[in-house]
DNA sequence: TTAAATCATGGTAACGTTCCCATGATTTAA
DNA sequence: TTAAATCATGGGAACGTTACCATGATTTAA
């Protein structure tokens, strides 16, 4: 099937006039006769004609569009980042390829060269936990294509960057479970190599000082990359209710666990917040809805992808190679609701 | 910034060959010699060259891309369905522009327009709730751009279609509630004038006619498009909990309209099962975890996606217009759970 | 009045690729 | 031996657009 399109040398032809003269006239040039552009402009209507993007990229040498790496769509975080980087883009003209590594080191890798072989003009990147060489990265950084890290961030990579104060969330979370009567407080984190956690790790590990609660080693409790399932939670969670000292509350410092949290408890009948409170990380949008509704930091995801993709997109547009960088610290914001209540006394 | 390409011209230079015979090289055409091939192969490897594919799809008239059109990727079942869509198409070699209407007409009709300008090859479409009026689709289809429907279909475009057997699933549900002992089964669903609620409807009715339940019209609560907030939900679920002859059970039909359910009964503490039971669909993937766990009919998602850009991709490289197409009708899947549970004797 | 400046437009190359049409070299058949 | 067939390659146009460089026509300045 073939769609056939109406161009600029069908209306030269129609009109009398060169490719050149209507091409001015369509981006109103200053040598047209005011005129002839509205002959032009009139005509290019009525037979509605549209510019051939692809085009307008070979000639400019740029697409108009940007990629984005992430771990996956189908997670309200992500999503938000999504529709946050949308907003912008649209706006600023440029289409936006989603490409999803599935936290998986391989598929990011392929994901990067597809979309670097798709010609974008600049990528907002997102890394795999599983990510420990970011050359794939790196190289096409190197060749001159713009990139903007976003919440997971590459270190080593110099360029514009868009967190979440993840020091201060955590450290918000963990007040308030201390702030509620609970001194002993778990620590429940993906892998503690990973930027993300280790500010997480930060910031819980202030708030016990800041409140004079000694730090354990053994309420620290760490997943690593890819084995994040129900599973592996479930061992270790029966692991530590055994603890002779055990825990009175968690602080979960990944979307994901904290909702295996929630499958656990639910599985093991246990109740929170009364056997165990919890606080933790997610924008999952029905944590109102569990019973009990979960006390949760909430990561500012929409704005987070808005600010990724304004920085990338002054980047890409910008006439002299960009040398001075900036990383924007968002907000959290910590939502009390009843997993995280009030202890009781025994 | 920019990004400096390797082109056939510069291999072609290296090597002291012309530009025809390097793109027949790595095309492996068979009027070339096998060293000559080795040789250019070798040396694009070597430089790392890849295929501009803004200059391929100028010459091809082809962009290999295609393009969705969906409400919006942050629900479990869009973007199930985009994942779908895109293992089809990345392994066919086809980009994927996801555009979100958040059930907005207009902005269905800008995503349409920005799809065809951007000249993708074919368009995925599952229409807003909202949207009466379909010829920003139809027209792109008659001047022969390749659309497949999913999901939600249009009934006037006569063109490859996928759906869920809508009359099934709620039929199936429907039974499992009068199975436990539920008569007075109320149906909560969106806009009844559009295909899928008309399909559901009437799965609903034959499984009450199955059963020799009388249809009460009473005991039916739609939401036009645009009032499926929470607010609308409330404002109707407590006129109905008024009611004196008021419904054992609950059976809704739309994914938005189940969760709001939930957050109806916690918020007014309605016990489910035993006050008010509840199946519907949803593609929620922590449907297992409220409390009561949720009884739902589930979507192929997935599957949906892929069938539907498997057709699409069939119908872009068809050779000749296409004249037959199919609907092809995908099974539900009722997961049994606590909130449908066998009702007590009172 | 005349040279210079400005205006409005046309011609054409270029972006990177593919593909049709040469063209010369080698091989095959009679 | 010679014509025909096959092989391997090169030349160049084309896809739709933009931008540089003409080029004539009109206007302005001296």
């Amino acid at each position: 099937m073939k769609f056939e399109a109406v161009t600029i040398k069908d209306i030269a032809k129609a009109l009398g006039l060169s490719t050149s003269t209507v091409s001015r006239a369509m981006r109103d040039h200053y040598a047209i006769k005011p005129d002839t552009r509205q002959l032009v402009l009139d005509y290019a209507k009525k037979i509605k004609y549209q510019p051939n993007p692809i085009a307008v990229s070979l000639r400019e040498k740029r697409s108009r569009s940007i990629g984005i790496i992430i771990s996956e769509i189908a997670n309200n975080f992500f999503s938000q980042n999504i529709n946050g980087i949308e907003s912008i883009a649209n706006k600023e003209g440029y289409t936006v390829i989603i490409s999803q590594s599935g936290e998986s080191y391989e598929r990011e890798v392929l994901n990067a060269q597809f979309l670097s072989s798709r010609s974008v003009d600049g990528i907002l990147v997102c890394v795999a936990t599983e990510t420990k060489d970011f050359s794939h990265i790196t190289s096409l950084y190197q060749r001159g294509l713009p990139i903007v890290c976003f919440d997971r961030v590459i270190d080593e990579l110099d360029t514009h960057k868009v967190v979440v104060d993840n020091i201060k969330g955590a450290y918000d979370g963990v007040i308030h479970l201390a702030g509620n009567g609970y001194k002993k407080i778990a620590f429940i984190c993906s892998s503690e190599s990973i930027p993300v956690t280790r500010d997480r790790l930060q910031g819980y590990k202030n708030a016990l000082a800041d409140r004079s609660i000694p730090f354990q080693e053994d309420y620290l409790m760490h997943f690593p990359p890819g084995d994040l399932t129900y599973k592996d939670l479930e061992q270790k969670m029966n692991k530590m209710m055994k603890m002779k000292n055990r825990p009175e509350a968690v602080f979960i410092a990944s979307d994901k666990l904290t909702t295996n949290f929630v499958r656990y408890c639910k599985l093991n009948d246990i109740h929170v917040p009364d056997q165990l409170a919890m606080a933790g990380f997610s924008n999952l949008d029905v944590s109102d809805l569990f019973n009990p509704s979960l006390t949760v930091i909430k990561s500012p995801a929409f704005e987070l992808g808005e600010a990724a993709a304004q920085l990338l997109i002054k980047m890409i547009e910008s006439k002299r190679p960009v040398t001075k960088f900036e990383t924007r610290v968002l907000d959290t914001q910590l939502v009390i609701r009843e997993s995280s209540a009030k202890r009781k006394k025994k």
